[in-house]
DNA sequence: ACAAATAGTACCATTTAGGTACGGATTGGA
DNA sequence: TCCAATCCGTACCTAAATGGTACTATTTGT
């Protein structure tokens, strides 16, 4: 599960990597050939977060996107709302609704709001800093493969 | 983000319908007979349940399944580990590893870990019996629209 | 021996996500 | 005034994951 989209993967890089450039515009072709990631998608991605204002756009000419605030101001939280929607899990099973009630006891219901808290809660607690200045060293060298796993049964 | 899959979201169904008969064995079908879920797909998760040990299974002629334990013991994180495999985000990006070292700045790399620890303590803070026992009252009956939406950007 | 149950596997169909392409809007400069 | 660089929005296509079904084998009580 919580296999996360590509689009959130990209986003935070992304964000990373402004955030060393931090108030310094930079374009969506720069940061894509810096990312080393497929320019479209970091186009795509810089839209979705410009309309959530954790960065902001400036069109025209020398145009480009920057940091709208500071990398530890913006949680993991709004980074996944900004590019998949509010976090939240899924209610309840459509077609048990009806046997809910007949059955009396399809239990669930509101239950998973706690679930949403906690994992709410858990995204907020972390922050795009938290993740940029993690330990650089003894960490093994991902290549393609190992990356493509650990994708796996997230 | 978060869009947990059906088959979760029936496996929690199926063990809190068990939960109310603890410790009394019951069939596939008849678990699927209660909760109005597709017969296959009940007796799918069920096998994937037994398998992680969070329900037994009794094999021949009156044979069923039962709960290894109480409703209090089993984790929301136990049951998705049993349906979807470990509790983990993804690491890093496929192409961004060469260009991490040669643009020396790829930063995430381990710093998802953080977020996967918040996560999985957040669901394994959650038990079954949490699930269950939530106010039944005061909840808006769902229909299978409205949780479709529900499910939509989860 | 038979019937009721779980176990396992393979398969199909639909949805969703990743990715691309294109035309429009805005702005600064020649 | 026109052009070029940039962001914006939408639509579209392909590929993979998911939801769901079917079938066969295995176990076990009567």
């Amino acid at each position: 599960m919580l296999k996360l989209s590509r689009m959130i993967d990209y986003g935070v890089v992304v964000l990373s990597q402004m955030a060393h450039r931090r108030h310094n515009l930079t374009t969506a072709p720069e940061l894509a050939e810096a990312t080393g990631l497929p320019a479209p998608m970091v186009s795509k991605v810089l839209k979705s977060l410009a309309r959530s204002d954790l960065v902001v756009s400036h069109r025209g000419v020398h145009g480009g996107y920057s940091l709208s605030c500071g990398p530890d101001e913006i949680s993991v939280a709004a980074i996944v709302e900004a590019l998949e929607g509010p976090v939240a899990l899924t209610a309840c099973v459509e077609a048990s609704d009806a046997h809910c009630q007949v059955e009396s006891l399809c239990p669930i219901r509101g239950g998973w709001e706690k679930v949403n808290d906690a994992i709410r809660g858990a995204l907020e607690a972390v922050s795009l800093s938290d993740l940029i200045y993690t330990s650089f060293e003894d960490l093994p060298s991902l290549n393609m493969e190992t990356s493509a796993e650990v994708r796996e049964q997230v």
